[in-house]
DNA sequence: AGCATGTGTGGAAACGTTACCATGGCAAGT
DNA sequence: ACTTGCCATGGTAACGTTTCCACACATGCT
C-alpha cells in the first residue's frame, strides 16, 4: 500500500509552499510561469490527486448527494435513479445510494447515515415522509432535500405525477368500455402513499360515475410472487371484469395467475397497470397502463436539488404528465351469458409452478 | 442553517475535554459513570452526531465502498446492486454508486472519481477491465477491488457465472431438439466481454456438434428498442430456427418483432435468453433462458470485498451455478415442408408502432 | 526620495476526529 | 512511607486542504 501523495509532497518536490501549490493546482490565485510549471510537473510525476476528504473538511461541502429509494429491484426506482445520475453528470456531484426495502425504520436510519456523511443534499422516496424524524433533522440542519414520487408535502419539493388524477383516468377508461364491477390490487398498500392515492382516485371516480366501489385487495410479498396463491385470490373475485393493478409488475404477475385459472385476458378480465415500465411495451401482449416517466422524475428531482444547492429557492413544479397507454390487456367486458363456453377453472398445477421457480 | 454541533461543543457542555467525550461516545476507553452520563446527556441535548468527514480524515477510512455498473436500467445490474446492498447492510459500509452507460472512457473517469473520494474498496462491472488505467491506479494505491459478472482476470477476484459453459448448454438444448441453423443476437457485442464469451461458447459447441456456425447479429441501441427495425433484421434470418439472445431483455424484444412478422414463437422460431430476470418468469409465455442470480452475484462480490477489507486474502470463488430454465419460447423446429401454411410475413404497420411508443 | 500599488510567495490557522502521551489521584501491595 | 499499578482525565499532534494574512520585492507615480 503506497503512502498517499498529498499536496505537501507536491510542494516539497516543486520547492515551494503548500499554499502556492494549492493555488496553482486550483488555478485560484496568481503564480509565476516558472512555479506554475514546476508544481504541475511535480504533481504529474508524483501522481497526485486531491483528497476529497481534506477538501470536504475545509470547505464543509462534500459534493455528494444522498439518495434513498425503497428498492432498486423495482424498475421504476432504478429508472428514476438513472435519471438522477444523468442530471448530475458533469455537475461534480456524486451519488450515495441506499435502499430501505420498504421499511419505515430502515429509511429513517438510512437518512441519518447519509446526514452523518455530510451529504450536501438529499433525493428521497420514503415510506412515510410525513412522520420521518430524520427528514425533520435534515431540515433543521439546513440540508436541502427534494422528493420523488411523493405527492406535494408541507414545505418539501417533489417530482411527481398526479396519482389521484391518473387513477381517475383508469376508472373512466373502464367505465367507457362498459366495465362496472372492478377491483384494485396493491402490494404494500399501507407503506406506500402512492398506492393509497391511486386507490383514492380510482375509488372517487367510480363513485362519481355511480359504479359500485372497487374491491380493494392488498397482497403480501409472497402472494404477489407466487402465481398459484395469486390465482386463488383472483378466483375469489369472480364477477369483477376489470382490474387495476397498482404497478406494472403486479399487472404482469396477475396475468399469469389469470391464465392458471383458465381465464383469458382481456376476454374474461381486463387488466391495467401503472408506471409504464419499458418492458411492458415489449411484451407479446402489451400491457395497458398509465405511462409515467420515472427517469424524467428522477431528473427533475435532481435539477431541483441542484438549483437549491446553488442558493435558488425553486417553486414546486407542476405534476409531470402521464398518459394512458392502450394495450392488449384491456377490452370491453364479455357480454353476459349464463353459459358462454368459458374454460372451467382448473386447480393450479404444482408441476407448472416448479418449473418456473428460481433454481439458482 | 444551524452551525453544526461538534464533539468540542459536547465536551464544553459536559465540562470535560474532547478526548474524554470521544472516549465516551465511542465507548473506546474508561470513563467514570458520572462523566459518561454528563457527556451522553450533553450529546443528546445538542443533537450531536459524528462527522464522517472528520473521522475519515483521521482514520483514513471512509467506510464507503464505490460501485460501478454499466447501467441501472438493466434489471440484471439493479438486482446485483441490490445484492451488494444486502451484503453490506449492518457492516457500517455505505455504497457510492456510479454508472458508465457502457462507455469505456466514462467508466475510467468514474473510477478515478471514486478513488478521489477515498473509497475503501471497489465493486465493479466495467466495459474493458483488462485495459483500464484507473483500475491499475486502484491496485497501485492499494484499494481492494472485486468484480461482478466478469470472467476471472489477472489478479482480480470476480463473482461470475461461466458464460462460456452456459452458452454451450444453450447450444446443446437447441441441438437436442433438432435445431441446426441458429443465430446469436447481441447488443453492444464489442463493449461487453460477457456477450463475447457467450458467443464463443455457443459457437464452440455448435462446431463441436457439427452444426453450421451461428449467425452473429449485433444490434444498435435503436434497433433493439424499435420492434419494426428489429423485425426487419429478423426477416433477413429466414431459415434459422433457433435464436439465442445475449440477454433476457433482448429475448423479450425479439419476440415482439417476430410477432410483427407474423411468425409464431416457438413454432416458427425458438428463442432462449440469458440472465433469468424475475419478470421473465411471470410472463404470459414464460421465457426459456439461462437462469443466473445477479443478486447472489452482487452479494458474493460484496462478501469478498468485505473479507479483503478485513485483511484476508480470499481465493477466487468458483463460478456461480446457472441453470437452464425451460419455457414456452423453446420447442423443436417445425418439420420442414415447402408450403406449410405459415402466415405470410406482413410489413410492419406504422399504426401498431405508434400505439406502443412512449408518449410521456 | 518617498509613497502607493501590485504581484508572487509562504506561514499558519481552521475544519472534526482520534490516538498517543502525560498527569494526578487513589488503592493495594511491599 | 514508598513503590507499583490502575483508573480517569485532558492536552495535543496529526490527517489534507483552503484561506487569510503578512512579507518581500518590483513598478509607477508624485
Amino acid at each position: 500500500m503506497k503512502p498517499k501523495v498529498t499536496i505537501k509532497d507536491v510542494a516539497r518536490e516543486a520547492g515551494c509552499g503548500v499554499a502556492t501549490a494549492s493555488r496553482v493546482l486550483n488555478k485560484s490565485g496568481p503564480a509565476s510561469a516558472r512555479t506554475r510549471d514546476r508544481v504541475e510537473t511535480a504533481a504529474r510525476d508524483l501522481g497526485f490527486s486531491f483528497s476529497a476528504i481534506g477538501r470536504a473538511l475545509q470547505s464543509s461541502r462534500t459534493m455528494t448527494i444522498g439518495c434513498l429509494v425503497p428498492s432498486l429491484a423495482n424498475p421504476v426506482f432504478a429508472e428514476a435513479v438513472q435519471g438522477v445520475q444523468q442530471a448530475l453528470a458533469g455537475s461534480g456531484y456524486h451519488l450515495l445510494i441506499t435502499s430501505s426495502n420498504y421499511d419505515g425504520a430502515a429509511d429513517n436510519d438510512a437518512i441519518a447515515a447519509l446526514l452523518a456523511r455530510e451529504v450536501d443534499g438529499l433525493i428521497l422516496t420514503m415510506v412515510a415522509p410525513e412522520e420521518s424524524a430524520a427528514l425533520k433533522a435534515a431540515r433543521l440542519r439546513g440540508t436541502p432535500a427534494s422528493l420523488m414520487f411523493h405527492d406535494p408535502l408541507d414545505g418539501f419539493l417533489t417530482a411527481h405525477v398526479d396519482n389521484f388524477a391518473a387513477a381517475q383516468e383508469v376508472a373512466r377508461r373502464f367505465w367507457a368500455l362498459g366495465h362496472r364491477r372492478t377491483a384494485f390490487l396493491a402490494l404494500r398498500f399501507t407503506s406506500s402513499d402512492r398506492s393509497r392515492h391511486r386507490y383514492a382516485g380510482f375509488h372517487a371516480e367510480c363513485r362519481a360515475r355511480g359504479l359500485p366501489d372497487p374491491a380493494l385487495i392488498e397482497l403480501s410479498e409472497v402472494e404477489a410472487n407466487t402465481p398459484e396463491l395469486l390465482a386463488a385470490i383472483l378466483a375469489s373475485l369472480d364477477g369483477r371484469t376489470a382490474l387495476f393493478a397498482s404497478n406494472d409488475f403486479l399487472a404482469i404477475a396477475v396475468q399469469k395467475a389469470a391464465r392458471l385459472l383458465g381465464w383469458q385476458v382481456p376476454r374474461d378480465i381486463s387488466i391495467v397497470g401503472f408506471d409504464g415500465i419499458e418492458i411492458g411495451r415489449l411484451l407479446d401482449m402489451p400491457l395497458a397502463t398509465i405511462e409515467t416517466s420515472p427517469e424524467i422524475m428522477g431528473h427533475q428531482a435532481a435539477r431541483t436539488l441542484l438549483d437549491m444547492l446553488q442558493g435558488a429557492t425553486p417553486d414546486q413544479a407542476p405534476p409531470l404528465p402521464f398518459s394512458f397507454r392502450a394495450g392488449a390487456t384491456l377490452a370491453p367486458p364479455r357480454a353476459e351469458r349464463p353459459d358462454d363456453g368459458r374454460v372451467a377453472p382448473r386447480p393450479p398445477s404444482v408441476h407448472s409452478l416448479k418449473s418456473h421457480l428460481k433454481q439458482g
